[in-house]
DNA sequence: CATATTTTATAGCGATCGCTACAAATGAAA
DNA sequence: TTTCATTTGTAGCGATCGCTATAAAATATG
């Protein structure tokens, strides 16, 4: 018995996905959606329940898929240091292919927000708060490990790394390039614990000793 | 002849700013502008025109008050070093100021757009773009000047230094702390050309030269 | 085919959007 | 005090917002 839809729900939420990427959550209407998504409105409430719970859906989709490189980059590495280099270089490819819109959704979809929408915008901070904190174990494991100069600081040094992978979202979103985000990569992980001391190789052993744990020279 | 108005110009559209900065373009209404302003739309659009000049009017009280220091420290430092690390400094600080709305209003009041306010999202853009070069400039004339190494990419340190200060803006309105964001900043001047020499003072002359424009190490 | 169940498109709900017509209130000049 | 330009608050414009009542269309079952 019964009739079947029309549309492929994964192929609709994926476009819904995109249209939410591009705009964001408030500045995209309904009607712009079911346009998008060539489906009309009653549709689009019955397979999706509303706006907001098709914007959760959405980002559920998200973190599964084109987001979902900074969780695997934390666990998949060997070292914070390699996992950490892996996070930025594949958010300079991710943010900046053609293939989908510019940029991080879980970082630009919930910016601009109304009171009435207040709630979303939360909960993409606590999505922003929770990859930071993912980075910060990161680095804690390896300092644990004893692979960090003792006094490195694993939150200072995750929100360095959050902060610097939020930028690079906002960078592509205006315009840069991968090549672009690539530089601003290389650049961080020049801050990274003992990182340039390369400079000192070959460098007599009683100097060799500096290298890591020093302070920031200002 | 003719009655005068009852309200302040600059102190309401101090007020409009706060707004605008809190929640963005598109997010604010017309609606809660008056509520905060203690005002009625008519007076509104007779001092202002419409909420779009109003918000551009917004802009440029901003860059010229909140959003002046970045501008100043390009002009004010001797070295294109200290430039960016008073930038840096000074962002944390404004940023995290108590005594007004988190981040920076540029990069964040126009982030999510409809169609209908695409313009007023590519304003912000450019006027993200003119900073970043503005970065630039400054670098490559103490590049010129032989301060840094002859290889320095100024476009591609500026890139670097600007997505800093836009995941200082992100950090902030995430609830970072001023302290937090000074962390930031000291981080990235990490990546300074020549950066952390320190670690070489009172090495053996023949290593000295390795110093600075050192390519990056993988 | 007939029936039951779900999806579909149309059409429109109340609320809010940016904005304004209008007339009362105001206050400097005549 | 009268005049008159301007500001004020009220009240509401057409358009769009998120969302839904309704009935026709479509399909698996009996």
């Amino acid at each position: 018995m019964s009739r079947q839809r029309a549309f492929n729900r994964d192929v609709v939420l994926e476009i819904a996905l995109r249209e939410f990427w591009r705009h964001g959550y408030e500045a995209t209407s309904v009607a712009s959606l079911t346009a998008a998504m060539g489906i009309r409105p009653p549709s689009l409430y019955a397979a999706f329940g509303d706006k907001r719970r098709l914007f959760e859906e959405v980002v559920e989709r998200y973190q599964r898929s084109h987001g979902a490189f900074s969780a695997v980059a934390m666990t998949e590495e060997p070292t914070a240091r390699e996992a950490i280099a892996r996070l930025l270089r594949e958010a300079a490819a991710e943010y900046t292919d053609p293939g989908h819109p510019p940029g991080c959704l879980v970082i630009s979809a919930a910016v601009n927000c109304g009171p009435e929408s207040a709630d979303v915008q939360e909960a993409m901070r606590e999505l922003r708060e929770a990859g930071k904190a993912g980075i910060a174990a990161r680095i804690a494991a390896d300092a644990v490990a004893g692979l960090l100069p003792e006094d490195t600081d694993a939150g200072a040094l995750a929100t360095f790394y959050a902060a610097t992978v939020q930028g690079m979202s906002t960078q592509a979103r205006d315009g840069a390039t991968r090549r672009d985000l690539e530089r601003i990569a290389e650049f961080a992980m020049l801050a990274w614990p003992g990182e340039r001391a390369g400079a000192l190789e070959g460098m007599p052993e009683n100097l060799e000793g500096t290298r890591a744990g020093r302070p920031a020279v200002r």
